[in-house]
This record gives structure tokens, sequence and C-alpha cells, in this order.
DNA sequence: GCTCATATGTCGCTGGCCGACATATAAGAG
DNA sequence: CTCTTATATGTCGGCCAGCGACATATGAGC
């Protein structure tokens, strides 16, 4: 076995940040500087994304094969123009999606145990 | 001022160990190893505190003053017999609960967030 | 031509976690 | 009496994600 099947446990505990770009890709694929601004909208400006963790998280992400590369455009005559660099689109994939679940699951969980600790008692 | 006074949403996205560990204090108050235990237990297993993560998050949450060192004892005939190092025992702090409260209000905002974006659409 | 918003990327530092190791002691087995 | 086991606290080096600072590129508007 070569390419790493990392368990989805193992990965977990996801950090801020990347819960946030994971959830913002859920909405539908974005490239980089999309994310960033759709991240802080989302967070109601509570989370803004550096380029430096950003991208870092991407190129990581792309290895945990949790996130993968969207070709844009294809063709007709659609108006790819934009300032900037050339764009590089992401999208969730399958595995992802998965993750995604398993850490709300998780969240799910924790809250309720503190719930249960917190007000009830003490 | 002096004491480096720090603003409550400066400490907040607290790690799962951190968590726990304040967690398991908003029960009441315990030394060093029986927290470990206590977060092996309330985490169903999932999560076994090292004793550098234990000590070091300690030593860390006095400092910012969420968590407090307690008199063990004090007297009587108190039968404080026991195995191992003499017990230091930590009590969460009015401040280390005003940061449970926040950080599991943000962990809601995020949940609740987040099933709004997955499942209802894409 | 200059600045601004868009867009991607690298680098060094820091903070928290973790495994490994060190130390200490009382209870219980043999 | 010794050996093991459970209790109990602590240090150290390494790792990894996040983060601010810096670098680069380009189209649009002034």
């Amino acid at each position: 076995m070569k390419p790493e099947n990392h368990d989805i446990s193992d990965l977990l505990p996801l950090r801020e940040p990347t819960f946030y770009i994971l959830l913002s890709l859920a909405e539908g694929e974005k490239h980089g500087y999309a994310i960033i601004k759709d991240v802080a909208e989302i967070s109601r400006g509570k989370v803004t994304l550096s380029t430096g963790t950003l991208y870092e998280a991407l190129a990581r992400l792309l290895d945990q094969r949790l996130i993968e590369r969207v070709m844009l455009s294809g063709g007709e005559g659609a108006a790819g123009q934009h300032p900037g660099r050339p764009r590089k689109a992401y999208r969730l994939t399958l595995r992802g999606g998965q993750v995604m679940r398993a850490e709300t699951a998780r969240l799910d969980v924790l809250l309720a145990t503190a719930r249960g600790r917190m007000g009830l008692e003490a």
C-alpha cells in the first residue's frame, strides 16, 4: 500500500481555520481568495484567514484527499476575465464530506457533554 | 496595570485537550492524575491525556488565571493517605468559567452554521 | 502611470500537543 | 524483604498547524 490511506478519525480534531475552509467548500467549489472572503462572511468577521494559513491548508487538504482541484472553464466564450493570477478552484471530495460529518458529530457530542456538566451542577 | 489582563476571546479557540481539562474541573476540584482519568472517562476513551500535555496545560492555565491551586486538607486527622507524590489540586476560577461558557457558545454557533450549510444544500 | 482589489505563494516563528523519560511513594504479592 | 503495580508529578525534544510578513502578478479605474 502506497498512497497513505489514513483513517478519518486520525485527522479529526480539525483546527478552526481548517474547519471553515472545508465548510466553505461544502457550499460549492471556490478558489483560494474566494474562500478567504467567504470564511470571513460566514464567521461574521471572527475568522480572517491569512494567505499563509489558507494556501498551506489547501496543499495539506489536497494531500489528504479531502479536497481536489477543479478544472475551471473548459470552454465557451466564458468570460474568465478577472484580475490577479490564474485561479485554481477546489472542491470537497466524498472523503472530505465524511470528515466534515465526523467532525460535526464529534462537536455535537462534545457540546452535549459540556452542557451536561456545566450549569446543571457545581 | 501590570498583570497582563488578556481578553477572553483572545484565548478562545481551545484545543481539545485543554477544553476537556477545564470541563473536568468544572465538575469540581481535582488533582492532575484524577483529571487524566476523568477526561478518559467523559470522552469515552477517545481522549487520553499524556502527562506532558496535562502538566504543561495546567501551568499555562494557572498563568492565564483560568484555574487556581487549592489547599488540600488543612487539618483534622484527615486521612490524606494515598500512593504517589503529594497531590496538588486545582479549581476553575470565575474567569475559567467565563472562558468555558464563551467556548461552548462559540462551538454552538459553529455547529449551527455548519448545519445550515451541509445537508440543506449542495 | 499609480494605486487598488484580485489572486497565489513562501518563510520563519510560535504555541500547544505528544511520546519518552525521570522521579517518588504507598499498597499488595510473593 | 523485595518486587511489581497503581498512584502521582514533572521535563524535554520534536512535530505540526497557524500566522504575520514578505514576494509576485495582473486587470480595472483614476
